[in-house]
DNA sequence: CTATATAGTAAGATAAACTGACTATCTTGT
DNA sequence: ACAAGATAGTCAGTTTATCTTACTATATAG
């Protein structure tokens, strides 16, 4: 009744709907576009990859994940031809992982995709509300990363 | 440099990290009390679990997942004696599932590290950003679940 | 130039989800 | 009253995404 009312959700809960929205949003909208051979654990590999090509071993660290997990995503996108795998001149060891011309109209989908679902969003919360969560959620994940630190 | 510098990482990504470090708190803290025994996957069926008691497929439901997954999670929780499953007197098929005492320690352990994470990010962000970043995602919430009924 | 660190791979295990098929029981329409 | 269909829950088998431990090849530093 009152605006006090306590919500019965928790908040990992509240953080956790919005973000699987998102992603089953993204996953849905891939497969209308024609990209039927990528599952939602792949999006990781793209949100760190770099323009440049990125390492193997970078990957994992940075999508917080073993060597061994971002080798087999990465093994896949391989097979369905969304990224390719060079020699690193400059290392023998390491092997450079870098996106395809289709790994890059992915991107480009998913992109537009997530645009669109933050412009619905935009338009039924206000631009002005949108923007302050964004703001805040930033934030949030400064002194998160903050507090991993030490 | 400005405020308005483009934060690379996408809205999908900038949720689900305050959302996994939650995770991370209350699976740590809950350790750290001695129930070592749980898993993520099993607070979806905390979260869900009526005081009086809940049917299995009711679980299922709304934790969004099939019978068979809610089952095997509560064959867990009720092996670690965290709830306990009691014929239906009213439905011979069915089976009430609800928290023992163990269960009910547990749920108020989860709801203390939860209000304190709540607290330290509330210290940090100030009380009315955090008050207004859950009103946020409770609209946000409303407007998903109003457009998945469509 | 040897010892150690790093990049990536291999093999195998496990958790958490899925689908399809099944039994037992309840509900409903005639 | 009872047959037809719906519902609660289980069983068996599979897939996906993760992990750990152990390994090879190469690089780097003392």
């Amino acid at each position: 009744m009152t605006q006090n009312q306590k919500d019965r959700r928790m908040l990992g809960a509240m953080l956790r709907i919005p973000f699987q929205a998102i992603v089953a949003r993204i996953n849905e909208g891939l497969r209308t576009r024609g990209f039927t051979d990528l599952r939602p654990a792949h999006f990781v590999i793209f949100q760190h990859i770099h323009p440049e090509g990125s390492h193997l071993t970078e990957l994992a660290e940075q999508a917080q994940i073993t060597k061994q997990s971002a080798g087999a995503l990465v093994d896949h996108l391989m097979a369905c031809g969304y990224i390719e795998r060079l020699p690193d001149p400059n290392d023998g060891r390491a092997k450079i992982v870098r996106l395809t011309e289709r790994g890059r109209e992915l991107e480009k989908a998913a992109r537009e995709i997530l645009s669109q679902v933050e412009q619905e969003w935009a338009e039924q919360l206000g631009d002005e509300r949108l923007t302050q969560l964004k703001q805040t959620l930033k934030d949030l994940i400064a002194l998160i990363e903050e507090g991993a630190k030490s």
